[in-house]
DNA sequence: AACTGTGAAGTTTTTCACAGCC
DNA sequence: GGCTGTGAAAAACTTCACAGTT
């Protein structure tokens, strides 16, 4: 098998872009043209090293003597992370948290765009949140084949999500954000994050 | 300085206990007395290995030959985590997502009670959010301090986020999970956490 | 026979430190 | 002088493999 760069850049390094992106926009935004990485590193509470290594897994953006190129950098880092274009998004549960999420404007800004909002409740069905009426369950599959959705957020209970896992990888869903609280299991190809802010609470009382 | 138990722990470890609580909690759900660390870890997704190891640190909780009692397990990490006790939280933010924590039910059984809301909006202090009425930051101080609140959840824009944090920790806040996109600059024995749904979608984005 | 607890080995990740460039 | 990019060293973390226990 070919060995790819996606098998080389080591998946923790990948998963601070994102950071690095976020506070290049808020330094841009604050009329910062050029930084260096131990400039970068104080925003982030991260070593320069660790920015300056990360990064090069991706190639030279930096100049040396200056620095790095806040508008480049994001440019860059945006088609890295293949967020240079916007990607359609279904949430699956229109309770609290689905609610949340649909109604929440932050995502459009980067790089997402909430298309499609799932319940199985009768009650919620038909309901709007935003510009989005709430659809059944029922057309999921419908759904997210017709529009080849790849990106899903799952935001209905415990007992319900491995299932509806289960349903939306085989419409070809290989990226799941979920946010009920229990372990996934999927098949390889599909990449899983988790939000548990239970789980974060925790890890956090056992210092106090 | 004397070395304790806590500087000896990975804190890589410590995040994982509370994955471990909450599936032991639905394991238990479902009438299952004892489980050894290979079952354990076909849950979580997660080698058998590591949890013996983690669970490790803190003593010896299992039997030889049999696994781990679940009752036990769950009661031991709860400890560890300091979460047999019921932590009282607030949230600073009544926007969306504030509104979705301050009603999320599920914290009251993992050991968090919600017992204040702010918001520096004059239109949101004084709406009801379940039953908590909404105050105004201006009281922030002080009702922090009088109940001596330890653990805050901050769901307010990012450019408010590090002023607020400083005022909390001036109050005596050691932990604080931060909703908002931005680092959080805090004294050392101040704990923070960060959720932040876009950094989880874009670094799935990347594999896609 | 089955499983834990744990040193030791192996792997990954971070940090150091410096050559090379602006 | 100041900064990047990067091998090499150090540290952190995971996995192995097995002695010891039930």
């Amino acid at each position: 098998m070919p060995e790819t760069i996606k098998d080389v850049v080591p998946q923790i390094a990948v998963g601070r872009l994102p950071l690095y992106l976020r506070a290049l926009r808020r330094i841009q935004q604050q009329g910062c043209d050029v930084i260096a990485s131990h400039e970068l590193g104080k925003h982030l509470g991260i070593g320069s090293a660790q920015i300056r290594k990360d990064l090069s897994y991706f190639g030279g953006f930096g100049k040396q003597g200056t620095g790095y190129s806040v508008a480049i950098l994001i440019e860059q880092l945006s088609a890295v992370l293949a967020v240079d274009q916007t990607w359609s998004v279904a949430v699956i549960g229109a309770g609290n948290i689905g609610t949340a999420i649909s109604k929440y404007e932050g995502f459009t800004q980067r790089g997402f765009h909430i298309c499609w909002v799932f319940d199985s409740h009768p009650d919620v069905i038909g309901t709007r949140m935003g510009d989005i009426v709430v659809q059944s369950t029922e057309v999921l599959e419908r759904t997210l084949c017709r529009h080849k959705i790849q990106i899903v957020m799952i935001a209905v209970p415990a007992g319900e999500a491995q299932q509806i896992a289960d349903r939306v990888i085989a419409c070809g869903v290989c990226a799941i954000l979920n946010y009920a609280p229990i372990h996934l299991h999927v098949p390889d190809y599909v990449k899983v994050q988790y939000i548990d802010p239970i789980v974060h609470l925790q890890s956090m009382t056992y210092y106090l």
